[in-house]
DNA sequence: TGAATTAAGTTAACATGTTAAGTATACTGC
DNA sequence: GCAGTATACTTAACATGTTAACTTAATTCA
């Protein structure tokens, strides 16, 4: 029952229909370290997402936001919306394309950027640790190549279709 | 930018602060093939999940419901009452254990479940086939162990405290 | 130019995720 | 046999996920 030996043949029963699932409870199990350190500093794991993508890119409009936290528009409108009502990040309209609204930390927001992500990369040190550097590497390589080649194959259906 | 090389400076660059988000955009990209053939046949993914479940492992309570299904609890009971009210699943109270409930198909959920498994299993076929079968259960592999690693350290943390 | 189309966000509605608190039943030890 | 504790859900409250519809601004093209 533990993971010493793991019966292949049962892993191989079980892999056509559960490799969704499999994905969901590896990311909970990293989860489950991030979310109780981001609650005591009153974020939710989107929320930090988005402050952490600011940080990265500041002054980038909603859509780029939308690509760099990997957040659907309607999550990310509700987030920017208790973001600016926190004094977080503030918006600004892009005057060249009235659509459009930039975003960017704030001084506060950027306090809390680097308050919290020091524990951050604190959690992420023990996993690696725990997990081994090698072959989390392999793990994030194998997942990226995952997620390009179905994208991919996607993009096709859809210029295709 | 396209996938064929990833340059693996940026790759490392970026590992240490979005594994947690490498595997939400992997479990995305399968996902994305799945969620709009469950929409077609009125489920969602979590009431699949359950469903699924329950075929495979008829008469079980809630809570290894919850475990078969990975979902948690207060999620799970809202599900149960709406699967309940559509006649897909029929709950029992445990005789020898008040506080308990078991739950199974009815007739109309387990031929839900045949009709939509075709489809299903049609989808990981695809899947396997753009990615490669020796790269998916190498994939596969590592997620179940890094799944297990942290779940145990999550453990003796928790025995230890 | 002006109608049709596209793009960027937002809103709406409902389902699920997450945490905390609540309820009822079973168990444990004295 | 009863108080204290643990177990198995359930409910509540709020945040996010998902799809569709809507609004406004830019673009296309006849």
């Amino acid at each position: 029952m533990d993971a010493a030996d793991p019966c292949k043949s049962e892993l191989l029963r079980d892999f056509r229909r559960s490799l969704p699932m499999e994905l969901l409870k590896a990311r909970e199990a990293a989860m489950s370290r991030f979310r109780p350190m981001l609650r005591d500093h009153g974020f939710t794991e989107q929320q930090w997402r988005v402050i952490r993508a600011l940080s990265d890119y500041a002054g980038i409009d909603a859509t780029e936001l939308a690509r760099h936290s990997f957040l659907l528009a309607p999550s990310l409108t509700r987030i920017l919306q208790y973001l600016e009502g926190e004094n977080l990040v503030t918006r600004r309209s892009d005057a060249r394309d009235q659509r459009r609204a930039v975003f960017s930390l704030t001084r506060k927001g950027r306090a809390a950027f680097d308050r919290v992500a020091p524990y951050s990369e604190s959690l992420y040190a023990n996993i690696e640790a725990e997990f081994g550097r090698d072959r989390l590497e392999t793990l994030y390589t194998l997942l990226s190549q995952f997620y390009h080649t179905l994208a991919a194959a996607e993009e096709d259906a859809g210029s295709a279709g």
